[in-house]
DNA sequence: CGACAATACCTTAGTACTGAGATTTATCGA
DNA sequence: TCGATAAATCTCAGTACTAAGGTATTGTCG
């Protein structure tokens, strides 16, 4: 019955079930360093970028304006990072790393990377790259239909 | 510098958007009738398999077992599933669609899976079963890895 | 049979959000 | 310069969960 599905939902339910399955190993992984992926998320972006404003940062990991409120409450009651107002622009404010956030950060990074290799070994290096054209593709699509 | 990036964390963040993209739609199209998506899930398993225990469906959906309890209320609350008691295992619940639950279904399971469609067609029917099937891989590696 | 483990569901407290509206600051046209 | 509009963040109420523990029922094995 299955077999008669639609493609397209068939290829949906198969998209969900699999990130819920690597989501599900993000998780764990960056839990034993206290943190959620959202939280994780923002570190990364601040690590790699430098310090953004919150709006930046909210485009970037797809939460709502009040959910970054509440993300960058959680890392600085945490120590991970500081808010700091703009010069130019008294609207905005930046999130920078502390010290500890980057110590933090730098620690993480390299093994949640090589566990996520192992999660996506299921792939070969070559059909990831595959998977990867195919679903940049169906989501640029899906996010202006 | 994304260019340096590991091809699994790059996979799994462009996997990770067009989750999030398509996501947002098909949540979009069902919020139309007042369900979120995982009440619609619940709605799908029952009306595909007929009644099924509560257990069966929390593994179905991938919701703890107090989130099958909180979402076996709400639509049973809406009035479009009735739980009732197994005679043979009486810690059992099975649910069963309501004539209004199954009316609903009906009505939404047709428009949704064209809304899909549409969301989908940013890869051609080929190349979306290309796309499930690293996707089925990908995700069964990752559940047992 | 009877204890004990396992199973199925429910309850409760807490978490991580969203969405709407409030506040502060900036920008732009008249 | 003023007024209106827009933008960035925050506040607050409400939602949809999870995790841990509780209760009722069933299965198992001496």
């Amino acid at each position: 019955m299955d077999r008669a599905a639609s493609p397209a939902l068939r290829l949906w339910v198969v998209l969900s079930r699999a990130h819920a399955a690597i989501e599900d190993k993000a998780a764990d992984d960056v839990a034993r360093y206290g943190l959620t992926l959202a939280e994780f998320g923002v570190l990364k972006a601040v690590y790699h970028k430098g310090p953004l404003s919150l709006g930046e940062i909210q485009r970037k990991c797809l939460v709502s304006s009040g959910g970054i409120t509440y993300l960058a409450d959680r890392l600085e009651r945490k120590g991970t990072v500081k808010r700091h107002l703009s010069g130019r622009d008294r609207r905005l404010r930046y999130l920078e790393l502390t010290p500890k956030g980057r110590h933090l950060i730098e620690q993480i990074f390299p093994q949640h990377t090589r566990r996520l290799e192992q999660v996506m070994s299921g792939l070969t290096p070559r059909e990831q790259g595959r998977a990867r054209a195919l679903l940049k593709r169906l989501g640029l699509h899906a996010e202006q239909v």
